[in-house]
DNA sequence: TCTGGGGTCCTAGGACCC
DNA sequence: TCTGGGGTCCTAGGACCC
């Protein structure tokens, strides 16, 4: 029996879960756009229909937009977050393994699971439909690679009914359904690899199959090396049940408006370093150094540009936000210019242990670390109880000129006591 | 006027060591 | 004029993903 696994990713995840809120959205044209309601980050069907690419600014839609009556939601992560929850909870049950690759997908191992594949496949359809009320689709192959490959063809092609099995084709069939699709469609093989490719005569994914392991490991990388092997159905990548800890945690953001002075940039540097260091708390690990940058709007050609980044290493690694902020803040202050309209910052953590690993030096403070981690435990249980953002530090100030907009947003039907949906059945 | 955010992996090159 | 070689560790940057 052939090895078997299945990728089941949600159609246009927010989409649906802003649908599922508001069923008059059903059957309309809707996007969900990113932070600061810039760029298109899922799109119904209805426009897809109409040519609209991922990741188009929204303001260059504008025109379309009213001409065909595209609906906007601003985006809405803790409900996406909720939803996800439900549906990998769900698929959870269908599996002895399950990796939860992104907020909307999962590869589930079916290798030994004696049913019939595609029928197995129908039920898990069935039940988020209706337990969540979100639509899946389900592709099944040999490797990682083919059951992405297999999604797309079940997104594709609707006499499908939303599952593809690849195991069940014969070597002829699969490679004719190959050559259907351009290479650009694989997993891992992006524009700038689609446009070498092609130049080398490699234009289907057939032809990526086919293709000479050790003159594209030369000429490209091990990655696409590992492609090809995938693409001729053998397994190079395993499945990651557990989700590993993250080596290093980004919170950025571009601004709502452009920031020009050093105390509003130090805010917004406060109040990502907050968040950053939460999450370094939440997975029980320290930080042994910390990255900030700002830039301001590369787009804007015309306007005076500069960005910079600075690493700070810490002579001890901490998860402390106050100790985090301090770093932070002293980078911030020495890439700093002023005359600059600045329209983005960032912090990253960087060299990430977990806590409980931390070495002992000589010159440990324990007590004042112990105090540290009391405050920063009392601080995180009240955030958590009280609202995220309940308790924080004086710095983050309660004025922010530099939030993002968020014009369009729904309710947090499912997060929030006060925005709860009531059922009116 | 208005162009996202958060990750991973790989590679090349520099610093440093013996 | 001649200017080792091999190893490790770290970082920056590229490419990709959703």
């Amino acid at each position: 029996m052939p090895r078997a696994i299945a990728l089941v990713d949600c159609n246009n995840f927010y989409v649906s879960c802003e649908r599922l809120f508001q069923p008059k959205l059903e059957g309309k044209p809707v996007v969900v756009l990113s932070n600061n309601d810039g760029c298109v980050v899922s799109r119904s069907q209805e426009v897809k229909d109409l040519g609209i690419k991922m990741a188009v600014p929204w303001y260059q839609l504008k025109d379309i937009a009213k001409r065909h009556g595209i609906i906007p939601r601003s985006s809405n992560y803790s409900l996406y977050a909720d939803l996800s929850n439900r549906v990998m909870s769900l698929l959870s049950g269908y599996a002895p393994q399950q990796e939860v690759y992104s907020i909307d997908e999962c590869f589930l191992e079916l290798t030994g699971i004696h049913t019939v594949h595609a029928e197995l496949a129908q039920t898990m359809r069935q039940q988020i439909k209706r337990h969540v009320g979100i639509p899946v689709c389900v592709g099944i192959g040999a490797t990682k690679t083919l059951a992405k490959l297999a999604n797309h063809v079940a997104k594709k092609d609707p006499r499908r009914d939303g599952v593809c099995d690849l195991n069940t084709y014969n070597p002829s069939e699969l490679d004719a359904l190959l050559a259907y699709f351009p290479v650009g469609e694989v997993w891992g093989v992006g524009r700038r690899s689609t446009a070498r490719l092609q130049a080398l005569g490699i234009d289907t994914v057939l032809d990526l199959k086919r293709a000479s392991p050790k003159r594209i490991r030369d000429e490209f990388s091990v990655v696409l090396e590992r492609t090809i092997a995938e693409l001729n159905g053998i397994a190079c990548l395993e499945l990651d049940e557990l989700m590993p800890a993250k080596q290093q945690i980004i919170c950025s953001r571009s601004f709502g408006n452009l920031v020009g002075n050093l105390p509003d940039l130090e805010q917004a540097v406060i109040a990502y370093t907050t968040r950053a260091a939460e999450k370094l708390r939440n997975q029980h690990s320290i930080a042994g150094g910390i990255q900030v940058y700002i830039r301001t709007n590369p787009h804007k050609e015309r306007d005076p540009q500069h960005q910079e980044a600075m690493l700070l290493p810490l002579h001890e690694a901490t998860d402390d936000t106050r100790l985090l902020c301090h770093a932070a803040l002293q980078g911030l202050r020495r890439i700093y210019r002023s005359g600059y309209a600045y329209q983005k910052a960032g912090v990253i953590l960087t060299a990430i242990t977990p806590r409980a690993t931390r070495p002992r030096t000589l010159f440990d403070d324990v007590e004042s670390q112990q105090r540290s981690h009391a405050l920063m435990t009392t601080m995180d249980a009240i955030n958590r109880r009280m609202g995220s953002g309940s308790l924080k530090l004086l710095g983050e100030g309660t004025q922010k000129s530099w939030a993002m907009r968020r014009e369009n947003v729904s309710p947090r039907y499912t997060t929030e006591w006060q925005e709860l949906a009531v059922a009116t059945a």
